[in-house]
DNA sequence: CTTAAAAATTAAGATACCTTAAGAAATGCA
DNA sequence: TGCATTTCTTAAGGTATCTTAATTTTTAAG
């Protein structure tokens, strides 16, 4: 899913929301430069991020981007950044690709799958301060480069819980 | 990953485990009959269901199938159940694959994605309530099938706080 | 530089969910 | 049918994490 064509190119402003719920994904987008989020925004208003995309990441929704229905998620840079666009028609239709375009595009989608399965690890078994501390294990040039209160929605706690859980590891 | 070649089958007891931590998962289990779980065990000691693997699902760790590593999950019979056996050497090498295995496999993987990051915004975003509900609503076979303490560790809470909350849900 | 905006901290009170423990109900096997 | 085991419920007290709100610090724009 990565380098096939030359694709569409864009420069999105930090604040810039590129899918918003209700929107079909017509693009998965691939970060040439900068950061996006993916989120959600639950019945009481707040926000919970789901990815985080730097460079060479791709990002979308899939389950939208694939069945073609309106999304739950939200994407938007957190940076000034540049994406390319990947289009749903390349990828309707699985039996016209190469067989190496599908050998990496089901590695990807294998990867992302132990990502995300170690992700619901985490969040069943690990306290809030065991996920912030593999957060920045996992993620080092992240953690320099997010506010906290991102990487607070990332691992499912409040900005203030997280200052309470940094002063409280300083401490030791 | 599913109608390859007839496989080696294997009647599993109730209880009894294919998997446990520390081991390399040497096979994919594919559920023919019953229903197996996978879970870790915490710090504390806790377990934490990972997934549900009723007649016809497969069930294994993808990461440590895949890369060859020791695994941190375990899995078990949770109903008298007979699997069938997919090795590591079928996949080892994709570009071995038939083109239609590899699509198949492809949208598995897709499939597993889809449903693995709906349960992170539900971790994320929704209350014990809302998840034990949508818990309910999707899997509405199993809520008959299976002990609410298994639900209850599916849904990253504890039986006597799902017992709570099915008291609230019932008096509306 | 200066100043407005954004991010991070701190603290006090609130709540969702957990722990422990005991009893009641359901299940399965002899 | 009866007993042992497992599951489910109930309740009281506890803890992790949240909410609100005010203050400080950092960042970025002019």
């Amino acid at each position: 899913m990565d380098n096939i064509k030359i694709r569409k190119r864009k420069q999105v402003a930090k604040g810039e929301t590129l899918l918003s719920h209700g929107d079909i994904a017509t693009y998965a987008y691939r970060v040439e430069s900068g950061c996006l989020k993916s989120y959600v925004i639950d019945n009481s208003g707040k926000e919970h991020i789901l990815q985080f995309a730097p460079e060479g990441w791709l990002i979308s929704d899939v389950d939208s981007f694939t069945n073609n229905k309106p999304t739950v998620i939200f994407i938007e840079a957190i940076e000034n950044s540049e994406v390319s666009f990947i289009g749903q028609e390349d990828y309707r239709d699985f039996s016209r690709l190469d067989k190496d375009v599908l050998i990496e595009m089901s590695k990807k989608y294998r990867n992302n799958m132990i990502a995300t399965h170690k992700r619901i690890i985490a969040l069943l078994s690990a306290t809030a301060e065991e996920r912030y501390v593999e957060f920045t294990e996992t993620y080092p040039t992240l953690v320099q480069r997010l506010p906290l209160k991102l990487i607070a929605s990332y691992i499912g706690i409040t900005p203030e819980y997280l200052s309470d859980l940094r002063r409280k590891i300083a401490k030791k």
